[in-house]
DNA sequence: CGGGCCTCCCCT
DNA sequence: AGGGGAGGCCCG
């Protein structure tokens, strides 16, 4: 048996490490994911070329084909909320200096489409007068339409900090998601037709993700993980085990009908 | 880059 | 029902 099942071995090893590094990411800020690792970008054609940019409370997966993240990471805790109600918010939208030219989105990309520079990470989740800034960053938004953005999406979030400040911390994982044929601004940007945000709660040790249509009548339902990663094409908790499933909180009231997640 | 405006959430 | 605050737009 020596040598053949020897070899195998080393393949079977080599096969591990080519798995592992397909499930997450070299990353230069491992503190904005569980357990330090980071998604990938999607195994899809719109993650060529996006690589991940660091910032100080967050962190994107940033996409030059598309002009968006494909995802931006927090880790949120309760500390975190409560000092981020203390920082004014200043809105400067700008583009991303750190990327190329040729791979930035800029403001004028947005003007007069009709769709919101919508946050993936909220400006509200940040503590600090730089994070807050930070937050407005153009690759830190992607076309939204203005609706959701504005309501339930919005509403959403405040759920999301109230869980925080409850559960003590959590991971989140923002970002869109793209189908075929997904048009763009000005050729530029593409505007996906969802949006994801996938929680991660360490306390309760399981996840879940709400799942928003992109368009102002907005829909919108809670998905797992595991249904999830078969949408974006990576997994958002590369470093969670578990795949248990948690209820998120859902909007109480219903303003225009198809507005409730469920 | 400030200011006025809009829509919507959410608390009272 | 009302009003403050939040997310975002556009125009000087």
């Amino acid at each position: 048996m020596g040598k053949p099942s020897h070899r195998w071995l080393v393949f079977a090893i080599l096969g591990l490490i080519a798995n592992a590094s397909v499930a997450w990411c070299a990353t230069d800020c491992p503190q904005f994911y569980a357990d330090e690792k980071a998604p990938g970008p999607p195994h899809t054609s719109i993650g060529r070329g996006a690589h991940e940019l660091c910032f100080s409370f967050f962190a994107v997966m940033y996409s030059p084909e598309t002009r968006t993240p494909l995802w931006s990471a927090e880790h949120l805790t309760a500390a975190d909320v409560k000092k981020a109600a203390r920082v004014p918010r200043r809105d400067r939208y700008h583009a991303e200096d750190r990327l190329p030219e040729d791979e930035q989105a800029e403001n004028a990309d947005y003007a007069h489409s009709g769709f919101d520079r919508g946050h993936m990470s909220p400006d509200n989740d940040m503590p600090t007068k730089v994070s807050e800034q930070e937050s407005f960053s153009l690759s830190n938004m992607v076309p939204q339409a203005k609706r959701l953005n504005e309501g339930l999406w919005r509403s959403l979030e405040g759920y999301v900090r109230k869980m925080a400040t409850k559960d003590g911390e959590l991971y989140i994982v923002t970002g869109p998601v793209f189908e075929e044929g997904d048009e763009q601004l000005h050729d530029r940007v593409t505007i996906p037709s969802f949006t994801f945000k996938a929680i991660y709660d360490p306390a309760l040790g399981g996840a879940a993700a709400y799942l928003a249509t992109n368009v102002n009548a907005t829909s919108c339902k809670v998905i797992s993980i595991a249904k999830l990663r078969t949408m974006v094409g990576f997994n958002p908790f590369p470093g969670v085990s578990s795949t248990k499933s948690i209820p998120l909180p859902v909007p109480r009231r219903v303003r225009d009908q198809p507005g409730v997640c469920g």
